[in-house]
RNA sequence: GCCGCUGUAGCUCAGUGGUAGAGCACUCCCUUGGUAAGGGAGAGGUCAUGGGUUCAAGUCCCAUCAGCGGCUCCA
């Protein structure tokens, strides 16, 4: 007699064993028609469950239902219906494309659903294929067959699946079955695969199968559920696209073929989705870049390397002015250092040897290569000579990191090294040299070097994406050495101007990870105590902040614990931009110190800090979030002035004389073209101020102005007055278009 | 790097084996106008690159390069 509590806290007592779905009837008969499952909690946390599972012990139930007309529907009721699509898009494809298709995984995701297949030599599937498996799903939708879960013994079960030949399911049922090993004590037992292999299961261990329709007849997989109750509940899917994937993700093993797909309640939210994704490409920064010329990629420079164009380059620099106005308040100093340094730098610091596999080849100097060439040297030997550190570095390395070592096939007598420089992959080497350049005080700590530095690595051609995944890139870095008691009010100085920044630029939607320690390893440097200051100093800042945040363990470096933060582009994919970082290893490597109170030499800890990641994912990430509608003081054109015909040009001319002297970037439309083409194209280039200018404009020395954003004239104000105001809504740098007639 | 798709004028794209196209942008001419495209003419192409098949290739095949979507990676 199973007691059931309701969210709203009511109890019901019942008769019998019953379904999740006769609970629901039990409250109402629109309930029980809105119900596609329910989340059950038989005392160990809810779950969501199928509408047939069966309440034989006391439970608190809330029943998850479709969304009533225009409501938007709940993440539980959007995950059974994905996760049922799933199947009917399986099913679908299996129809079109063929039954020799495997299936092996497909779980629900944040906007739809994907199904990983193994698709059999010499056949494929194409996007093609897509309008008859949409049709496929719909009449699959139209039929409205129940999915009837059914379960199976390990033993009979393991059978089914190993007859049905498909190795992906069986490993899913494996795994399955091992979680139920581990947490059932009853005794193992053995079964023997057709591929003779011998796996552990508990005896009475089962696995669940879904049927769409009859079991025996219908169309059905290994799933553990839950589902919607028939696949009329699904509302409407589609498939979306294709991507390729790997078996649990292992580049070694078997490729698979990715199918995305989505499902919505209604067509209509489905349409929606379609629409409001066309939107987003069009905010793509790439679309924008392209349309504004704010930026260009060329083949022959290469790929991954940014060419900020006129437009772009404002844009950068505007931001750059300010983000080193705010430095300057912060008690930071601006050093300059070049893009490469020698490889021997690099040895010392310890990035040598990690970045080896991210970085461009490095620069052997002609010189020496034609000693080594006449020498015979082989290719893979200078290669060695090249990588090799000597005993000194190699010593020195151990001894102080613990983390890293430097094997002894990699140590080499130092004439044998060959010398030769490194594109910059990071800037605090540079920047430790300038510190070390000169002796310190601790009255002169902290120390903060701030740079707009050029950095270059070696990232994977398929990673590279417009200005968000680039091959070189200008981070807006700094390094703060510090004495350890500084560090939290430096963190706590970071986060500010990223605040401050942020705020400025109205960006609301990012989020902050904390990378702490992992408790479990050893392969920290620093001490315990520091540690536990600096991770606690980054939480402190972290919360400050106001927006989520998240602590990670084991996401810290080696070296530091640190604060990451993330922004979503337009497509929904998130990106790290800047980061805060303690560094408790890189004073030793390069053996800084600073002279304290006690007259003797102290070790400074070292903060790298590049709030806004790099200038080109940032403006990247800021184009999408303007829509390419810059704020006026970022916008490349300010004010655009519109003269009525030819005869109005010379006012006009006046007119931007007037604002040029006021440094506004402004340009005279001098085109033979209509108002109305001069508006709509000015419109279509985001220009903030349209000042239409025309005899009337010219008689009293007034300005016409139209607002972006705002679809009709605003009427006319004096010249004087419009200046004074955009003037001033640049000087600070207000994030609206403030000036009105 | 891996899988799939794509590459035609500055941009967006049409062209599936038989003479390289459209719209926008550009140049010139007409039009001199009051708030989201006035009219006309012109110029602009090694159809990504390199091979191959064919009487004939933008079109079919192979390779390379680049872009896109994923995967993997990301101090």
């Amino acid at each position: 007699m199973p007691v059931i509590i309701l969210p709203n806290g009511d109890k019901k007592a019942f008769e019998w064993p019953l379904t999740a779905a006769e609970v629901a009837a039990s409250i109402g008969s629109g309930l029980a028609k809105a119900a596609l499952g329910a989340k059950i909690d038989f005392g160990e946390g809810p779950e969501l469950r199928d509408l047939s599972t069966l309440i034989d012990r006391d439970a608190s139930i809330a029943i998850v239902t479709a969304p009533r007309h225009g409501q938007a529907a709940s993440a539980d009721a959007l995950f059974l219906m994905r996760h049922s699509a799933a199947h009917v898009m399986a099913e679908a494809i299996q129809d079109v494309v063929g039954k020799d298709v495997l299936l092996a995984y497909g779980p629900p995701t944040e906007t739809g659903f994907f199904y990983d297949m193994f698709v059999p030599e010499g056949k494929k599937i194409s996007s093609d294929h897509f309008d008859a498996i949409n049709k496929r799903i719909a009449e699959i939708i139209k039929e409205d067959r129940p999915f009837a879960r059914f379960e199976l013994k390990a033993r009979p079960a393991m059978n089914k699946l190993d007859a049905e030949g498909n190795k992906y399911k069986k490993d899913n049922a494996l795994r399955a079955l091992q979680l139920q090993v581990r947490s059932s004590p009853s005794r193992d037992t053995f079964i023997t695969l057709s591929d003779g292999t011998r796996i552990p299961m508990p005896e009475d261990g089962v696995l669940s199968f879904y049927a769409t329709g009859t079991p025996g007849t219908d169309w059905e997989d290994l799933c553990r559920g839950p589902h919607v109750p028939s696949t009329g509940r699904i509302g409407a899917a589609r498939v979306m696209s294709l991507a390729a994937s790997y078996w649990h993700g292992d580049e070694n093993s078997d490729r698979l073929t990715r199918v995305y797909g989505t499902a919505f309640p209604t067509q209509q939210e489905l349409d929606a989705y379609l629409n409001q994704l066309e939107e987003a490409k069009k905010r793509d920064h790439r679309v924008i870049g392209k349309n504004l010329r704010l930026f260009h990629i060329d083949e022959d420079v290469g790929q991954g390397l940014i060419l900020w164009t006129p437009n772009g380059s404002v844009i950068r620099k505007e931001l750059q002015v300010f983000i080193a106005a705010e430095l300057k308040k912060q008690g930071y100093t601006e050093v300059f250092t070049p893009h490469i340094g020698r490889l021997e730098l690099y040895k010392t610091s310890g990035h040598f040897p990690y970045y080896k596999d991210s970085q461009f080849a490095p620069i052997i100097e002609r010189q020496a290569l034609e000693e080594l060439c006449k020498t015979g040297c082989s290719c893979a030997d200078m290669l060695n000579r090249v990588e090799a550190v000597s005993e000194r570095l190699a010593s020195g390395i151990n001894e102080r990191t613990r983390a890293q070592t430097i094997t002894p096939d990699r140590v080499r007598p130092d004439d044998e090294l060959v010398e030769g420089f490194m594109l910059k992959p990071m800037n605090c080497p540079h920047h430790a040299k300038i510190f070390a350049s000169a002796p310190h005080s601790y009255r002169d700590m902290p120390v903060r070097l701030a740079e707009f530095g050029t950095v270059y690595r070696w990232e994977q051609s398929g990673e590279l994406n417009g200005m968000t995944r680039v091959r070189g890139f200008t981070q807006d870095d700094a390094h703060l050495f510090c004495t350890e008691d500084q560090i939290p009010s430096e963190i706590q100085g970071c986060l500010s101007l990223v605040k401050i920044i942020f705020g400025t630029l109205g960006m609301k939607d990012y989020r902050v990870r904390v990378g702490l320690r992992d408790p479990d390893s050893n392969k920290y440097t620093g001490s315990a105590e520091s540690w536990d200051k600096a991770e606690a100093a980054c939480l402190a800042a972290a919360e400050s902040l106001g927006v989520p945040f998240s602590r990670e363990p084991g996401e810290a470096a080696f070296y530091g614990p640190k604060v990451d933060f993330v922004v979503k582009d337009v497509i929904g994919r998130e990106w790290q931009l800047g980061t805060v970082q303690v560094d408790y290893n890189m004073a030793n490597r390069f053996d800084l110190s600073y002279i304290g109170p006690d007259n003797r030499a102290h070790r400074p800890v070292v903060v790298h800090r590049a709030p806004f990641g790099s200038m080109e994912r940032f403006c990247g990430v800021l184009i999408e979030h303007f829509a390419g509608a810059f704020p006026t003081w970022l916008s490349p054109e300010q004010v655009r002035v519109l003269p009525i015909s030819d005869k109005s040009r010379g006012y006009a001319e006046k007119v931007e004389r007037a604002l040029m002297d006021a440094d506004v970037r402004v340009r005279v439309d001098g085109s033979n073209e209509r108002i109305q083409a001069k508006v709509k194209v000015a419109a279509d280039e985001k220009v903030p101020y349209m000042l239409i200018v025309g005899p009337r404009d010219a008689e009293s020395a007034a300005v016409s102005v139209r607002v972006r954003g705002i679809e009709k004239d605003l009427g006319s104000m004096p010249l004087g007055r419009f200046v004074d105001g955009v003037r001033g809504e640049i000087t600070e740098r207000r994030a609206e278009l403030s000036v009105r007639p």
